[in-house]
RNA sequence: GGGCGAUUAGCUCAGUCGGUUAGAGCGCGUCGCUGAUAACGACGAGGUCGGUGGUUCGAAUCCACCAUCGCCCA
């Protein structure tokens, strides 16, 4: 139907309605700010997320765990991103009818928060602290943990992160502390929290373990370390017992190691070899340099070529290193031999021994590894029985007793006291000058330092506290598998593989600011572990109920017990350990029944949780590990937990979100030292926090690193906020001058297949969206809606059924169109609330409750849409995609031809790809007409004489079944007749073909046929699909071109003379062209329709108050006036 | 040094089970459209699908190795 040919009826006079507009009018550009602010008031003001927590929740609880962040920084992007997605899913399955609660939290323990009250007080060791005061230092970091609270608060709100912020936990609160304590007593019991040593990086300077992120902070790469290479003197003859040497060997064999710290030479109590490898004795000169004299070394034989590179060396003999376990030697420097650490006794095995273990690799070095358990070979050396001896105190001085073995005992060594990384020097001039040492360099390596004050840190042994967790590595493993990790990768990958790696939980902290470990140790060495505040009363024998479970306070509680006199261990606990328990700890469940009980039966375990990939090791574990430990059912020989009763054998979490980082624009990290820190409040500012959310879900998946830039939220306005805007002011618009009742029953024949096709769409979107969410996609979900309203209601139907509205005939074509727009729109916002919650709730405020009393306050409060899957037709949505396909190669066509779209032309020629593809355009044919302005389409078929192609085999279908022969099959389509496979493929018929030699009958569907671009037409062909126009103009046509240019320029002088869309005018035409002059008068009927005109004089003459404009028509001037009648 | 992930147009991203001519949006250029108009349409420029090798009739897609980036661990 062109425009034209189209006779609306006048509009009626938007003076006869009397009732105000059934909506508030829509501003004409989209305001995110003032809009967003009103929104927040509304929800103030009405309660809303109150209400949404207070809804009937047929469905149950669905429980979500806050993971708490820290105030004691401001939010950054980084913040929105998981606070957008910890929103998104809480909201939707609120609206499907669960209950959700969502208790905030706090994280405020810990040595983020210690250092930067140590930073603001100038201290850079513990001893400071010590000396500031316990009770001071840790009061200072209780006021600091909330300094940037009002920021947080603020950007909660701006975001709408809905959370309970009232009740929010607080790692620190005393409820919170007695909570962890009974977890550690529930582990106690059990069997499960142990003292025991450990490797750890001491920084000798503050004499200080560091935490592994402050280590983490202190690698240096390319730090110039020393590269010896010590020998020990061998026991000859446990050599030859084991076939290395030969009975007669006089000279003497020495194990030639490899080292990068001297310093640890003389805690030196093993060297370990690989079984397998084979290990050579080598004869070489004894020193790599300035030495001429002989001796035998044993290297690994792979090794031995890059060893001896440039002396002259020659392998004598060789065997496996199994065959060299238990070889002796000697040591080579003395330290202070220790009683072993481990409590089996294992040492008597004694030391100064070979092993062999898997550990070792042959990737640098000899292959033969010195050991110092002392200095982090604990774990080998314990596997082995080798004692443990220190050359090194905590300080950083070397012990009085080091000193080189022929130097005798007693009284101070001549490195006493001696700075330990100062100490390499010289011990390797007294190992050189003792022939102990065959070569040494320098090598550059990567090596940790203390962060603040760049000196080196040792690898030592100490005291820790322990959770056994890796006794419970295959349930853990277990429990894992029932997570759903979005993405998917994260189960067995990172996390999986970082539980298969399990090493047990060293718990204890040589800290301040934390909860302290609940247990006390008596004078007898016996110990106790407290699970609460009542217990540590009963055992104190006075009521502790008001005392503040931090040190120094707990450290001075101390008690007599069966004449034992017990002091707490000073430790802390990791902050870790604090944030696993949360699911317990948050509402204070300490063992005992009651409301606490009750919550946790509720909440437990989380149906989600989301953070960023960083918490794999962080809060993903702990929570999944101290859980797992918890609930374990009791098999495996492995004790019960005491929450089996809950819920056996589960992680703390069922489905999690991985987020990845949030970059600049450059990709680079956003740290405050390079300032490229983006400031959420700015971008809130600028754009809103629905564009900034949406462009969080859609931009990229959420595991994937983003780069952000404003200019990326902008993008996501404009594209979707902008676009829907647009949409929504156009339904108000004219929804307000025609008042349509959107409740009347129009007749399903006045649907036209255009409305069916977007209610169709309406209903797969529904779907589309539910199903993602459900599986907690919210990026498809986003996407899905982004592409409904952009694509099919902006860009489709609205531009396709404009005229249906403007008509504003109150008829039930109009009323159809009406209703689908607006269901889309209500759609939309109901869909979109999870994810842009204030844009929804301004659609939801205007398009439902204004005319809806009855409604839901909120969209928020609303059920969420069942997918009505009557309503969805595959055939007609599969159509329309055909159809637009169509449409925009007639576009191109239109292009190509030079004739634009106002100007008319007779025909369309179509060919697409089957006759059920043919159907369905020729259903909607109108809209294919109208989109392209044409009188006339035709279809082509295959048959047709001026059609040519190009035959392809379908490969997908033959791909397979062919193999090899398809190249053959090629040479031979393109040696056929195309227009005979064509004609046989479009009746159905078989068609044989001689293929490499042989006949080969392929069924129609085996081939694909492109149709070439017939001669004569402006055509335009894409893969199967070909639209061709007919540019031969009529007169008629010609005219009818004329007037649709006549209407256009009317129209702009109706909006330059700054009328009102609905304003009816008097209008007063003269084209000086006869052509265009008879154009205008045979469609004036249309013409005036169109503009709104209830008189209408062809003449020259017009009055002087009327608005007047000179244009081009035709081949002549085209004068306009006109004046509002 | 190890583990996991990523790498597709200037930017942000799709790309199904390996299949025919690798797409979209933004940006840029040209043209068109004009009562949703701070929008819209068409066309164009822009791609060694990070690299190399392999498997296959066929690789952005599968395999191996390498490079770069991110995170975690050391």
């Amino acid at each position: 139907m062109s425009a034209v040919s189209d006779r609306p009826q006048p509009r009626p006079s938007t003076t006869t309605a009397t009732a105000d507009p059934p909506f508030a009018s829509v501003p004409a550009s989209h305001d995110a700010t003032t809009l967003e602010r009103s929104v927040r008031e509304f929800w103030r003001d009405e309660q809303v997320f109150r209400r949404s927590l207070e809804r009937p929740a047929p469905k149950g609880h669905w429980v979500f765990y806050e993971g708490p962040p820290t105030a004691n920084g401001r939010p950054g992007v980084h913040h929105v991103l998981s606070r957008a997605f910890k929103d998104v899913f809480p909201r939707f399955k609120t609206m499907q009818g669960h209950r959700v609660t969502r208790k905030g939290g706090w994280d405020t323990h810990g040595l983020p928060v210690e250092i930067a009250v140590e930073q603001e007080l100038g201290f850079t060791n513990k001893q400071q602290i010590e000396d500031y005061g316990i009770e001071a230092f840790n009061q200072r970091c209780r006021e600091t943990v909330f300094t940037f609270i009002q920021d947080w608060n603020d950007l909660t709100e701006r975001i709408a992160f809905w959370v309970d912020l009232e009740s929010a936990y607080v790692t620190y609160h005393n409820g919170y502390i007695e909570s962890c304590w009974w977890v550690m007593k529930a582990l106690w019991e059990r069997g499960l929290l142990e003292e025991d040593y450990r490797t750890t990086w001491h920084s000798p300077s503050s004499n200080t373990t560091l935490a592994s992120h402050e280590v983490s902070l202190g690698y240096r790469d390319e730090v110039a370390d020393p590269s010896i290479y010590p020998a020990f003197p061998a026991e000859t003859g446990d050599l030859v017992a084991r076939g290395l040497v030969a009975a007669d060997e006089r000279r003497p064999v020495a194990f030639l190691a490899w080292t990068t710290t001297p310093w640890t030479l003389p805690a030196n109590t093993g060297l370990a070899v690989h079984p397998e490898a084979r290990y050579a004795l080598v004869a070489s000169p004894r020193q790599r340099e300035g030495s001429t004299a002989e001796a035998l070394f044993v290297v690994a034989e792979a090794l031995a070529p890059q060893v001896f590179e440039g002396v002259p060396h020659e392998v004598l003999a060789s065997v496996t290193g199994a065959a060299l376990a238990g070889a002796r030697y000697r040591a080579i420097l003395r330290g202070r031999l220790d009683a072993d650490p481990s409590e089996d006794g294992a040492a008597a095995a004694g030391g100064w021994r070979v092993v062999a273990d898997e550990f070792v690799t042959l990737a640098d070095g000899t292959g033969v590894v010195h050991l110092a358990p002392a200095y982090g070979d604990l774990e080998v050396g314990r596997r082995h029985g080798l004692p443990t001896a220190w050359s090194v105190d905590l300080a950083g001085a070397v012990m009085r007793e080091v000193r080189p073995v022929d130097l005798p005992e007693g009284g101070d060594g001549p490195y006493t006291g001696v700075w330990f990384k100062d100490a390499d020097a010289a011990i390797i001039r007294d190992l050189l000058g003792r022939g102990h040492m065959f070569a040494h360099g320098t090598i550059k390596h990567t090596y940790p330092f203390n962060w603040r004050d760049g000196t080196p840190l040792m690898n030592v042994v100490k005291k820790s506290w322990y959770v056994r967790t890796s006794r419970f590595r295959e349930q853990l493993l277990r429990t894992n598998d029932a997570i759903g990790w979005h993405p998917d990768h994260i189960r067995s990958g990172r996390f999986g593989k970082w539980l298969e790696g399990n090493v047990d939980w060293a718990l204890s902290r040589e800290r301040y600011w934390g909860a302290p470990l609940p247990i006390w140790r008596g004078d007898d060495g016996s110990l106790l572990c407290v699970g609460s505040v009542a217990e540590l009363s009963a055992l104190a024998g006075r009521d502790l109920g008001g005392l503040d479970l931090h040190r120094p306070a707990v450290d001075e509680v101390v008690f007599e017990k069966d004449g034992v006199r017990y002091r707490r261990e000073p430790y802390t606990v990791d902050v870790w350990f604090e944030s696993g328990a949360m699911p317990y700890a948050q509402w204070h469940y300490h063992g005992q029944p009651g409301a606490a009980a009750d919550a946790l039966r509720e909440h437990f375990p989380a149906d989600y949780i989301c953070e960023a990939i960083d918490q794999t090791r962080g809060w993903f574990y702990s929570l999944h590990a101290l859980a797992t430990l918890l609930t374990h059912d009791g098999s495996d020989a492995l004790p019960r937990g005491p929450l089996a009763e809950l819920e056996p054998n589960t992680s703390a979490f069922k489905n999690v979100i991985v987020l990845g980082h949030i970059v600049d624009e450059k990709g680079e990290k956003m740290s405050k030292s390079k300032g490229n820190v983006v400031d959420p409040f700015s971008v809130l500012d600028a754009h809103g926090a629905d564009a900034l959310r949406w462009y969080l879900y859609a931009s990229s998946p959420p595991e994937a690193t983003k780069r952000f830039s404003p200019g990326l939220v902008e993008e996501a306005k404009r594209d979707m906020f902008a676009t829907l805007w647009n949409t929504y002011g156009f339904f108000v618009l004219y929804a307000n001058l025609d008042r349509p009742d959107l409740r009347r029953e129009v007749p399903d024949a006045a649907f036209s297949l255009s409305d069916r096709w977007l209610t169709s769409r309406r209903e797969a979107l529904t779907r589309e969206v539910t199903t993602a969410l459900e599986a907690f996609d919210a990026t498809g979900a986003a996407r899905a809606i982004r592409d409904f309203v952009v694509d099919d209601v902006s860009n489709w139907y609205v531009r396709r059924n404009r005229r249906r509205f403007w008509r504003g005939d109150g008829g039930d074509d109009a009323g159809a169109a009406y209703r689908t727009l607006y269901a889309a729109l209500v759609r939309v916002a109901t869909l979109m609330a999870p994810l842009a919650p204030f844009m929804a709730e301004a659609l939801w405020q205007n398009l439902v409750r204004r005319v809806d009393p009855s409604a839901p306050v909120s969209v928020h409060l609303a059920d969420w849409p069942e997918t009505d899957a009557a309503l969805i037709d595959e055939a007609l949505m599969r159509d329309g995609s055909v159809l637009q396909r169509v449409v925009e190669l007639g576009r191109a066509a239109r292009a190509a031809s030079g004739h634009k779209v106002r100007q008319p032309l007779p025909a369309l020629l179509v060919r697409v790809r089957s006759e059920a593809e043919r159907r369905g355009v020729a259903r909607l044919e109108d809209q294919l007409r109208e989109e392209l302005n044409v009188k006339q389409v035709r279809y082509l078929e295959l048959t047709d004489d001026f059609l040519d192609y190009h035959v392809k085999p379908n490969l997908p279908l033959l791909g397979k079944r062919l193999g090899q022969r398809i190249p053959a099959l090629r040479a031979a389509l393109e040696a056929a007749d195309a227009k005979a496979i064509a004609a046989a493929v479009h009746e159905g018929r078989s068609v044989t073909l001689e293929v490499a030699g042989e006949p080969l009958t392929l069924e129609p569907e085996a081939f694909l046929l492109d149709a070439r671009s017939p001669e004569g037409y402006v055509a335009v062909e894409e893969r199967g699909y070909l639209a061709a126009l007919d540019t031969e103009l009529t007169p008629e046509l010609v005219r009818e071109g004329l007037a649709r240019d006549a209407v256009r320029l009317v129209q702009d002088a109706r909006k330059q003379a700054g009328l009102e869309v609905a304003d009816r005018i008097d209008l007063w035409l003269h084209a000086v062209d006869a052509t265009a002059a008879a154009a205008l008068e045979e469609h004036a009927p249309a013409l005036q329709a169109e503009t709104l005109a209830l008189s209408l004089e062809h003449t020259e003459g017009a009055p002087a108050d009327a608005f007047t404009l000179m244009a081009t028509l035709g081949d002549g001037e085209l004068r306009i006036a006109l004046r509002r009648a």
